[in-house]
DNA sequence: CCGCCAGATGGCAGATTGTGCCACATGGGC
DNA sequence: GCCCATGTGGCACAATCTGCCATCTGGCGG
């Protein structure tokens, strides 16, 4: 994570065409060689930064209360993650959003996030597998890496990716919009809105795992 | 397209890791340095075919009947590109489907695959924009590459993105699914269902440039 | 305390990738 | 014929990754 401060600043500041590996090594104070223990390509070194606020976004949604629907999960997972003030921050969402920005113009950056989008599509998944079939967090001892692999039925993927695109295309908007203060209660609002087509999703026919 | 097929062929056959940039010239019969004026990194080239089969689909949502529904017309586009048998050979299916599993074991060619993704979920916004302000395929003489810049509204750009997704994860479904015998009849079927979701999408207060 | 091992790191050499610059060919319009 | 736009190839070189090995650190049993 500090690599990929690091990096972000150096591409945010001298561009992401301008900084080499070298930079961003010397930056964080390792040495080339362990940068690329780390990340395969340089461009891969911010992932770490959009995975954080992905993976923000799902454990809320696993952590939500037991008994919430799953309309009910995903909304109180936005508005508890997406909003400026809590838990992060006000810096944090500046950083986010200039690095979502520079995600738009840098097509290098544009695969990073796109990918990072869609590996926590596939997260969510199996956090809304797990929620519609009952399991809550019981059995959480049996997994050591936090992916029960259970199979995740293709409308349920269907349905993880929805709600990760109401999520996603809501921040994109935010970040693209123009000054800070203008959206400054940040992108919870269109993305409760977009939620809503999930609202009449038959959640109940998924959980006796009907493919 | 032709360097496409040949580097399609070559990492199908030796591997991702196994061929040079170099072996994929040589492949396509054209200079080392040609083939970097044409991709970036090497895993690119298989993009073209990616959006090819993208395209395939915007197309075919912008070219629906104008007196259609969104929802009828990307229904319509479903069933006509997402059927085995109609446009392209049933070879070309059985290359896909090898090409979007390969993209599944690469974490290099995911990221491609989710980026073809992603620019195909922004053309569609604009397609889906042209639909709803009632432009239909009229002023197609004012812009030479096909992308009329209408700003599209937040909402839009997420019911495009429901719209894709339902799309993509149908295709990912039948690509990781066993035999091509046994779902033979093509993604078209899931996609139908997935789609449901954008029936009762309130289409018509983004006639009105409402945002 | 000592030996040992596992994991993380750094150095070095070298293959591979990616790019700037220039030259050459082709084809169309004046 | 001349010019120009476009696509292409060659060459050199910077930048990128990677394989292999050495070093360091911290834990663990003897």
């Amino acid at each position: 994570m500090a690599i990929a401060r690091a990096a972000a600043g150096l591409f945010v500041r001298r561009g992401l065409r301008a900084t080499r590996a070298e930079d961003i090594a010397q930056a964080a104070g390792i040495a080339p060689r362990t940068f690329y223990r780390y990340f395969a390509v340089k461009e891969e070194a911010v992932a770490p930064l959009y995975e954080a606020g992905a993976r923000r976004w799902t454990e809320a949604v696993r952590a939500a209360p037991a008994g919430a629907s799953v309309p009910e999960a995903l909304a109180a997972a936005v508005r508890h993650t997406l909003t400026p003030g809590v838990g992060v921050s006000a810096g944090s969402w500046e950083w986010m959003r200039t690095l979502i920005r520079l995600a738009g113009s840098e097509p290098a950056l544009r695969r990073v996030w796109a990918e990072v989008g869609q590996a926590s599509e596939r997260q969510l998944a199996e956090v809304l597998a797990q929620r519609v079939t009952g399991r809550q967090l019981a059995d959480r001892s049996s997994s050591v890496d936090g992916s029960d692999n259970v199979a995740v039925p293709a409308r349920l993927r269907y349905a993880a990716a929805v709600a990760s695109a109401a999520v996603r295309t809501a921040v994109e908007a935010w970040a693209a919009g123009e000054a800070p203060a203008e959206g400054a209660q940040g992108p919870a609002e269109l993305a409760l809105r977009n939620l809503g087509c999930l609202r009449d999703f038959p959640w109940e026919e998924l959980a006796s795992g009907g493919e």
